[in-house]
DNA sequence: ATTATATAGAACCATATGGTGTTATGTCAA
DNA sequence: TTGACATAACACCATATGGTTCTATATAAT
């Protein structure tokens, strides 16, 4: 399987909890499979899954190191993310401001 | 049924195509189930399926308006996306920081 | 050489998810 | 009041997802 291939949605990618905290503990420190499996209640097996999805949506990288094999995380596909998120700012800021001048006429008014 | 109550997580929410073109629906213009089911292939009852997923996450409001029920968007659980991908905008400017660099430095050396 | 360690991969399973169609129920209009 | 319209609710289905265990292979250490 190629990893360069964007083959699963960073929205998917990231939607699942376990594979945030993948995401966390790797932006902590890269680290192996088996480290990375400490951290979890699930299998082993489970967590190279999670690792799988997470490679195949661009956001970790997997290193081979002797018998080991280190992950990395590999943050840019996130930008997807945020450039998503930037055209939905707008509206729930104007809904802040609208809150904050109907608070302020109130205050006004008493 | 309580609608405040956010019971499906905004990743989760958010994961799906199909509910993120809702939600960019919704942005432009305020609709009822029959209008917005017009726009996708999928028959209205899945609409309806993934309209109460967003409901539950709280990232729309339907209200009843004779017998239509208009949907509105409701942004703001968009801010936990927003707050969690603040975490890792710093890892990915470092590296573009490091890119810029290593390119300038290319450019220097010729 | 042999054993222990780290990962890879196959087979399997239960439940969640996204979809369907059909049947009520409530509301507007003629 | 009758028919048309809009939504609600139910039953059902196929596949995706997240999980398991067991087996195999590659590398390190004794």
């Amino acid at each position: 399987m190629n990893a360069e291939a964007h083959k699963v949605d960073v929205f998917q990618a990231v939607a699942d909890p376990t594979r945030r905290e993948v995401l966390q503990l790797l932006s902590e420190s890269s680290q192996s499979i088996a480290e990375l499996s400490s951290h979890f209640d699930v299998s082993r097996t489970a967590v190279v899954k999670h690792l799988n999805v997470l490679t195949k949506a661009g956001l970790v990288r997997g290193e081979k190191n002797g018998r080991e094999k280190i992950y990395y995380l590999q943050p840019e596909p996130l930008q997807e993310l945020k450039d998503w998120l930037a055209y939905y700012e707008k509206f729930w800021y104007n809904k802040l401001a609208k809150l904050k001048y109907a608070v302020e006429n109130d205050t006004l008014n008493k």
